[in-house]
DNA sequence: AAGTGGTCTAGACCACGTT
DNA sequence: ACGTGGTCTAGACCACTTT
């Protein structure tokens, strides 16, 4: 099977050293040419995205993908280097090579940029305001590559560092792929969201755009933070993206940034 | 001299293959060992850092980079990928390997995470306000290594697109670093300020930290932007790093996000 | 001791840009 | 034709973890 596979890639694709010694110069490189490790990537991609290995797993060693794909070592070492380096995998040196997951200490909430003006780093306590299913708006549906009128779960809940809240997030999911999720089960659940996507409903986010504004907080903002109306607040729009760019998720987080800060860092 | 350097790096680092060839199996692996790539990347820095080579200019080529250090071209390759990844240094096939510029198109305003909600991006026009020298407050003193009461000078402009004043921002460099800077300069120049700070004063910023709030605009900045006072911000403290991480600048920006955002990605 | 990722080398050849 | 970075291979050995 995978000796199939390899042929075409060199086909169509690229001509190794070794095709060229096996081949001899027959075929010129195409106009468009794209890396064995740039396939190989796209195949790991692939195959996570069909969940072949899931969240926390180990994926196959570098020796037996190459085997697999008929490549040295070195070519399938630099196709899981760059996606360690985008995050979809993680690497553990003497262990193997592990599929990422919002689970893991390390990883947990590395989407949420807030950190506190003094004082240590904590999670957030989540509670869940709503969880309704409803028709996804033309903007929306665009946004995440669906029909115009296609079924959209949307949760409204409200984070809170040590007892104060901090964030009303405002969360569309295409119910197509979140067949179930209620408002039970959020609650019930410890950890973060993000989490319980990936191991209920096998949907894992790697990836999300931001877009910053400030606004002025709207009456129903000021109440459910606990705050004057027209207080400035950090609202934050969100596109979150799984394998292969598909985007999955639509957010908008209004921020009190009074004793928490958004940190980026520009390189 | 650099066969001197390349022993030294050997007998307190690092044990490669080729030296235990030539040494035997003298010595054990330290306990904190680092790889000879990052050395060598650290040695680039450092060069980077004293001026060896100019923004724009091109570095040695890897096979000149790997005779000089007495290690293979594989070993520097990786060695510059990373800075190349960090945008330290960028490649360019067929050319040459090169020092990070501001000035290039590609990178101009690199810093500047505004994006306008409609129509195409374009490069902002400025306007200075004032230059100033006076002396550091103590955690502007914390902020940028410097001794308390150690000088520096604040910058005040507004950027505008098409016309429309949209950012203030206030800047504090250590003036031993930037002598000689003025509003003149600064109003002649134009350009991205990084390139002229980069140009005639031989700092290259690389990376940058920020802290993103939002805040009510007072009347000192409403009248600045043209805008009603109370009206909401985006307030972005900033702290930039030259080479080697040495903190070279502290910014706070206020954002006027009604037709622009700030964007970001996380990954 | 065995298996995994991590480093390093040497050599071949390809793609790109310049001469 | 030549020099640069980019890809790929094969093999050795190191560092880390588990058995």
């Amino acid at each position: 099977m995978y000796a199939t596979i390899r042929t075409q890639l060199l086909m169509t694709k690229f001509m190794s050293d070794t095709a060229s010694r096996l081949l001899g110069s027959i075929a010129k490189p195409t106009a468009a040419f794209s890396p064995l490790y740039q396939q190989i990537k796209g195949m790991l991609v692939r195959a996570l995205d069909e969940g072949e290995w899931k969240p926390g797993e180990a994926i196959p060693s570098e020796i037996e993908l190459a085997t697999r794909f008929q490549v040295s070592q070195g070519t399938v070492r630099k196709a899981v280097d760059e996606l360690a380096a985008e995050h979809l995998l993680v690497r553990r040196q003497g262990k193997g090579t592990f599929v990422a997951t919002h689970h893991e200490p390390k990883i947990r909430f590395r989407f949420l940029r807030l950190a506190p003006n003094s004082g240590e780093q904590q999670p957030p306590q989540s509670k869940v305001l709503s969880c309704k299913r409803q028709r996804a708006s033309a903007e929306m549906a665009r946004s995440l590559g669906l029909k115009a009128g296609d079924s959209v779960i949307a949760i409204r809940r409200v984070l809170s560092f040590a007892g104060k809240a901090a964030v009303v997030d405002d969360i569309f999911l295409p119910a197509a792929l979140f067949n179930g999720l209620s408002a039970d089960i959020l609650t019930s659940y410890v950890g973060p969201l993000y989490g319980l996507l990936e191991s209920k409903f096998g949907v894992n986010m790697v990836r999300a755009d931001e877009k910053l504004t400030a606004v002025a907080a709207t009456t129903e903002f000021s109440t459910l933070l606990g705050i004057e109306p027209d207080k400035p607040l950090l609202k934050v729009d969100r596109i979150s993206y799984t394998y292969a760019d598909r985007p999955v998720e639509l957010r908008t987080g209004h921020y009190l940034t009074d004793h928490y800060y958004y940190r980026n860092s520009l390189i």
